[in-house]
DNA sequence: AATCTGTCTATTGTCGATAAAAGACAAAAG
DNA sequence: CTTTTGTCTTTTATCGACAATAGACAGATT
């Protein structure tokens, strides 16, 4: 096969959802948009929609026959793409499996266990490079140098510079920045899932990204934003790895943003840096210790 | 063909100065160590010494027969690696070429015109967006975000943020690490290029980027010393493509290297400070007067 | 005993081919 | 005259194949 139809699957699925509450379907360009997809996807999946007797579909009449059943959905595993099931392959490999720093990565090797094409594993390497955690001897192998304690130190160093810069950068925002009201929202869900901790305390790491995410926008810098990427990865394999105290740490870190999210609001400097200290500091213990 | 053999030609000149130096050569795993490549191309370049005659080679005597002509050598455009073509042709359309921001880019027309496979130029592209002047747009085409303004201020933004951080950390080391003697030598290089301006400043490219990464990797993290691949390859085509009082520039540059050289040696964190950061300004402006 | 060579295997870098997906354009519908 | 649809072309994502290169191992040489 020269290309897995997930666009499509994704898509299709997503349109299932939008056919459980509406009667009919509005015309192709716009159903595109809404599921961010081309007409070309769209004709398919109105196609299929037809093809298992959920829509009657003639030219602009697009009329719901009846609502979606579980088993119209396509199965989840069909509808990742092919990057990130290798990321997650390769991620469980490197973090869960014992992994060895300075061991070899092999291409071949790598594409055959995960039932793939080598150009794929290669593009993903390439990509994955930036992360700093492999590096490639040219005409050569891969080199695993490992989620180490170095590691953590030098990606902690480089947020931590980012971070306070990008914070301070954040009282500058003129008050009618949306990034303000994002913030709001942003705080709305910490007071939530402080208040059902017990059962919500998994909920912190999405939250995580996504506030320090908008602060780091707030520098303007597409090299601030885009390292983002680096620590959100470790972090997020990092939660999905290290499960012990994850209450007791997420609710710190809960007080903590939402110190900190005060302090951005008074847009006071000190106030600020000293916040983004504080919760930098914890950030990054809570990250050494689950090396050791 | 499924490979370029640059490789070999590549190592295969480099053995023919090698060669016009001794007369016999050293065994195969030695002179692989000299070349940097593996056993089987040291053979191939060795059949290849015998085939035009100028090695006697049998078993471990490899007695030189002459001394290698110009027309021994490969041609140097057949000894550049795949990627080194991709960037150069990539970086004059980009850079030269009258490329508008927000063009996008077509990976098939890109391989046509250079003459290459489309699987290598998807690779170069991957490679290159962390150079943050092109982006993805998934399932579709890239976009060239251009080599503007605030391209150029994001970048010395952080330029800035990191080279502070590493000079300072550059006066911690100890007196024995062998950055100091780096230190020297290319202290040394300045005032022989300074002594004749004239006909060397076109070397200051070089020693520009020798200097500057030495006093980044005293940092010790990688992600620092890693963004300065993104530096290194912005200056290096900025110095090619704009000579305009190139000679004035680069000689002002050589005085305040010297003053940057000598504060990191007094190990002052003051002065040290000082110099670099009259050194970063001015590269900031030349950098920007290039852009308007 | 250490290193070198001969030989063989494994892996990378690059290509062209092909299905999925995006997108262009004109005719049709409002 | 604007938007939608039908149709067609272009481009991307992925695959398998193969030459260049790296690397492993055993026997030969010093």
């Amino acid at each position: 096969m020269a290309k897995q139809n997930t666009v499509f699957k994704d898509a299709f699925n997503r349109c299932l959802k939008v056919l459980e509450q509406t009667a009919s379907l509005p015309s192709e360009p716009e159903l595109g948009a809404t599921l961010s997809v081309s007409r070309t996807t769209v004709r398919a999946i109105l196609t299929r929609l037809e093809e298992v007797g959920l829509l009657a579909w003639e030219k602009r009449r697009k009329i719901v026959l009846r609502k979606p059943v579980a088993a119209d959905y396509f199965p989840t595993e069909e509808t990742d793409s092919l990057s990130e099931i290798i990321e997650r392959s390769f991620m469980r490999r490197i973090l869960a499996g014992g992994a060895e720093p300075g061991m070899q990565i092999n291409e071949l090797e790598l594409a055959r266990e995960i039932g793939i094409g080598t150009t794929s594993v290669r593009e993903f390497l390439i990509r994955f490079s930036r992360f700093g955690l492999i590096e490639k001897r040219p005409n050569s192998h891969w080199v695993l140098k490992g989620f180490t304690r170095d590691f953590a130190l030098e990606l902690t160093e480089v947020r931590e510079m980012f971070e306070l810069r990008s914070a301070a950068a954040f009282a500058h925002l003129p008050g009618e920045h949306p990034a303000w009201q994002e913030l709001d929202a942003i705080e709305a869900v910490h007071h939530a899932i402080l208040a059902d901790i017990e059962n919500r305390y998994l909920d912190f790491s999405e939250l995580d990204e996504r506030f320090h995410l908008l602060v780091h926008r707030a520098s303007k810098n597409r090299f601030v934003v885009d390292f983002y990427d680096v620590i959100a990865i470790v972090f997020h394999y990092h939660y999905q790895w290290n499960k012990t105290n994850a209450r007791e740490r997420n609710a710190r870190a809960l007080e903590e943003h939402l110190a900190y999210i005060s302090a951005l609001r008074s847009r006071d400097p000190s106030r600020i840096e000293h916040a983004c200290r504080q919760h930098l500091k914890s950030a990054r213990e809570t990250l050494l210790q689950s090396i050791n």
